[in-house]
DNA sequence: AGGCTTATTGATAATGAATGTCAATAACTT
DNA sequence: AAGTTATTGACATTCATTATCAATAAGCCT
C-alpha cells in the first residue's frame, strides 16, 4: 500500500551497520551516528533497523542481558559463531543442522520448524 | 561464603514451575502463586528463577518479545523443541550438533565453545 | 526453648530498552 | 512549484527487570 521513501537517516544506520564489526545495539549504533556528527533520532535508529532486520539485510538476536542486537549480513540462511569477548562475528552455513532439525522436529510431530543456532567462544585474538 | 537458607518461598517457586506445562516467565509464575492464595512477591520469584537458572534446576530463554522464560528440567545438558502456538515443549538431545559445534569453533580458532540451539515449531495438536 | 546473627523477603522506587504520540519536515507525484 | 503523505525526532509512556532497605525469619549456639 504505502510507498516507501528514501532518506539519508536510513542510509546512515545501514552504513553505520556495515562498519560494525559485530553485533550492536540500536543505542550504541546512535551513539556511533552522534559522534560522527549526525543529528539523526533514536526512534528513528530503531525504526530503520527493524525494517532491514524485516528484508532481511540484517540479522538480529538476543544478548545475553536481553538487547537486541543487529549486524549486516547475507540474506542468504546462516547463523553466527561469536566471540564473547570482542564481539567478533563469523557467519557459518549448517547443512547438516539444518537436517538435523528438520528430522528432530517431523519425529515429534511438529509443522513449519525453523531453529536458532549460535556458537559462542572466544577467539583467537582474545 | 554465605550460607543459603530454606525458605517456603523458594520451594513454592520451584514446585509451580514444576507444574507448568512449558516455559513461563517470572511475572506468569507470580500470578499463578497469587491465584492460587501465596502471599509471595514479585521480587522473590524472579530471585528464585534466577538461583534455579544459576544451579541449572531450571533452563531459560529469551521469548520473541525479550522476556526471559524458565522451565523446570534436567540438568543435562539439552535443547528444545517448542511449540510456536501452545508453548508445548520437548527436551531433545543433540550429540550430532554438539560435536558440530566444538568442530566449527576449533576450525575458526575459537575456544570455550558454548552454544544455543532452538528448534520452534507447530505441534500435532496446533 | 530462648537468643543472636544475618540471609531473605517484599513493598516500593529506580532503571533502561523499546514503543507510542504527534506536530513539523521533506520525499515523491503531478 | 504545489500538494500529498511517509518519515522524522523530541518527548512521553510502557513494562520487564533490578536496586533499596527496613522488617522478618531460618539456622546455629547455648
Ligand atoms: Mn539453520
Ligand atoms: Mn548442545
Ligand atoms: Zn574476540
Ligand atoms: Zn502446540
Amino acid at each position: 500500500m504505502t510507498v516507501k521513501r528514501n532518506t539519508w537517516q536510513k542510509d546512515a544506520v545501514k552504513h553505520a551497520l556495515g562498519e560494525a564489526t559485530g553485533f550492536v545495539s540500536a543505542q550504541e549504533l546512535h551513539l556511533v551516528l552522534r559522534n560522527h556528527g549526525s543529528t539523526i533520532g533514536l526512534a528513528t535508529v530503531y525504526r530503520a533497523l527493524a525494517d532491514l532486520a524485516g528484508t532481511g539485510e540484517a540479522d538480529s538476536l538476543q544478548s545475553q542481558e536481553g538487547e537486541l542486537l543487529y549486524r549486516a549480513c547475507t540474506t542468504e540462511h546462516h547463523h553466527h559463531l561469536i566471540c564473547k569477548n570482542c564481539g567478533k562475528t563469523v557467519e557459518i552455513e549448517a547443512n547438516e543442522v539444518e537436517k538435523w532439525a528438520e528430522k528432530v522436529a517431523k519425529h515429534h510431530g511438529f509443522r513449519e520448524p525453523s531453529h536458532t543456532v549460535e556458537i559462542f567462544g572466544l577467539c583467537g585474538d582474545c
